[in-house]
DNA sequence: TATTTGTACGCAAACGTTTGCGGGAACGTT
DNA sequence: AACGTTCCCGCAAACGTTTGCGTACAAATA
């Protein structure tokens, strides 16, 4: 019981002509008349005729998919992401082969390259927090459009799409100014990283503004920004001698194992000390009190990193100019704080 | 400065060889002596050839992509499943599209047709809950290999991995038992879905072998399993005269929302009232009191998955038994049913 | 009428790979 | 010496699509 399938031939065989009109009859070609491009677009969804992918990549080397290349693909930031390209690819006619590098600097590299020799038309990836090897990636710049999202990079000449990280954190530090806060602790990652660097700045910019001098030593840089660390930070912070009054954890996991063992030392929050993370994710509307954060729209990053892509995809010069990005975050303020 | 691209002529021309005895020699087919197996394929490798996939697969219609459907890949169980999914496919030389549900069942529809068009070569597909019209399924069956992986369906003729929902149900109403809980709610789906059929089986086993009456009362039955109507179904059932002393909810968010309304009207928990959920989703730790629940293997469940598949792809002859797998998930106790 | 222009279409090559078939050489068997 | 085997390998077709080029016909121009 295979099922037959239509191609060009079968359409040509049916309608009287030749293979080739009816290719162009299909594609809008200027060279043939009306009537026969509708007689051949009638048949042709009649009989259910759908392209041989394969044949036409194999023609003109296109094969309509978009690699995208993540560190991980549970966490849910990422997911979201990953939502808006999918959605926004289906809608332009591209499909998605997704890979995961596990923050691993080798195996970046591998899926680039797979996803190259595999065809893909272009790739969207989120490198890992410590590429500093660009070598690796800029070949690939060469041979095919690359755009890079979330986690971008200084080094690497293309567009990038981020997040105002700089501003968002300035944001929220002034919010905490604003709630009378003056001893602001931040909780950054040691190791060099885009997005913790930029958040640090926007950080240190607010302080400044505020003519808030900058403690070094509520400065806590961690190699893993995780929820453990989040714990063990805290602790640390809870026993130096001049206490802050609010802990700003570049990560909503390390700001809910802020939360948790604040609550163990029955510290009011955000009365005695104040705690803020950054990415609206899922947990901050679990942990209690429920957490103040920065709200990261991961569809609209999707969607847009799709839609430069599809753009050099299709646009036929070499050179773009490469474009750097930003999507506006907003912060969101809970009861970790703010209270009524 | 584009890359030269090595083919099978190029290899050829080199190696003063026909074409087709070098594809035969990378092919390792016996009509090629050693020698030459060896002499080509050491240019191979050197000169970097791989492959082209597309022609390839317009040659003999195999893309080894796999198409993988789901309702929702924010899901974190779901991501767990995808990546033992994707990490199980790249070993084994297949790569992975993946696409969304959001429960539509007309889109599901579409996923499916868009996937076989496209040439994938089989399909992985986690059912949306209200897949009554077997219809749109079946025909599939006949063209593709299908596996449908954790939300599946009796009336499907395929091989399908889920979890021992009955079982490990079981094993978790019987620890609320053991920790002396006597009257124990269930909060499950309305409509008909799988899973939920399955749990509210093993619930009701569980009561049964225990000599526990079952009482309708506090048999809870909600159209959208989520963290907001968990919330609402703790407060009717804390409104109800007989109130129970354990709550299982079928969903860790559901039994999330159960944790916060009973904390916001005081109850101790898990001495007044117990609960418990399904899935050791990451809240499960974050909620307090930590909630016990059946860890679900997702990894296992994608890999399992893929194995299965790609052994219904490369054999030959079409009908394969279509099997039942069940992956073994264990109960995890926490402190929302446990005092030490 | 002879020539140019334009319209609408067909021919055939090309993309890179696999594979059925056929054949030459070397060897062993009658 | 004639024949059958076995071992290696090449020829050429086929997969479905796109596209440069050629061409038949009609209409427009000279």
């Amino acid at each position: 019981m295979k099922k037959e399938i239509t191609t060009l031939k079968k359409l040509a065989l049916e309608l009287d002509l030749s293979i080739s009109t009816v290719s162009r009859a299909l594609n809008d070609h200027s060279d043939i008349s009306a009537k026969t491009k509708a007689r051949v677009k009638q048949l042709a969804s009649d009989l259910n005729y759908v392209p041989n992918v394969f044949a036409k990549g194999f023609r003109n080397h296109k094969t309509n998919i978009i690699g995208v290349i993540v560190p991980n693909v549970t966490h849910y930031f990422t997911t979201t992401i990953i939502r808006g390209i999918i959605e926004e690819s289906s809608v332009r006619g591209y499909r998605v082969i997704i890979s995961e590098t596990n923050n691993d600097v080798i195996k970046q590299k591998e899926m680039l390259n797979t996803m190259i020799h595999f065809g893909v038309d272009g790739i969207l990836a989120s490198l890992t927090k410590m590429t500093r090897d660009i070598d690796n990636i800029l070949p690939t710049l060469n041979t095919l459009p690359l755009i890079l999202f979330d986690k971008g990079s200084d080094k690497i000449p293309c567009t990038q799409i981020t997040i105002n990280d700089e501003e968002a954190t300035f944001n929220l530090i002034e919010h905490l100014i604003g709630i009378g806060k003056k001893r602001i602790a931040i909780i950054k990652e040691r190791e060099f990283s885009y997005t913790s660097e930029k958040r640090y700045a926007g950080y240190l910019r607010a302080l400044n503004e505020n003519g808030i001098e900058v403690d070094p030593k509520i400065v806590i840089s961690v190699d893993d920004i995780s929820l453990a660390e989040g714990k063990r930070m805290a602790k640390t912070l809870l026993s130096i001698k001049n206490r802050p009054d609010a802990i700003f954890a570049i990560t909503d996991s390390a700001a809910i194992g802020v939360i948790q063992t604040l609550k163990k030392h029955n510290i009011k929050i955000p009365e005695e000390i104040a705690v803020a993370g950054f990415s609206n994710s899922i947990h901050s509307l679990i942990i209690e009190p429920n957490l103040t954060t920065v709200d990261q729209p991961g569809e609209k990053i999707g969607k847009t990193a799709v839609k430069f892509l599809i753009e050099e995809i299709e646009n036929e010069n070499d050179d773009i100019a490469s474009k750097l990005v930003e999507i506006n975050c907003n912060i969101v303020i809970r009861d970790s704080s703010f209270k009524a």
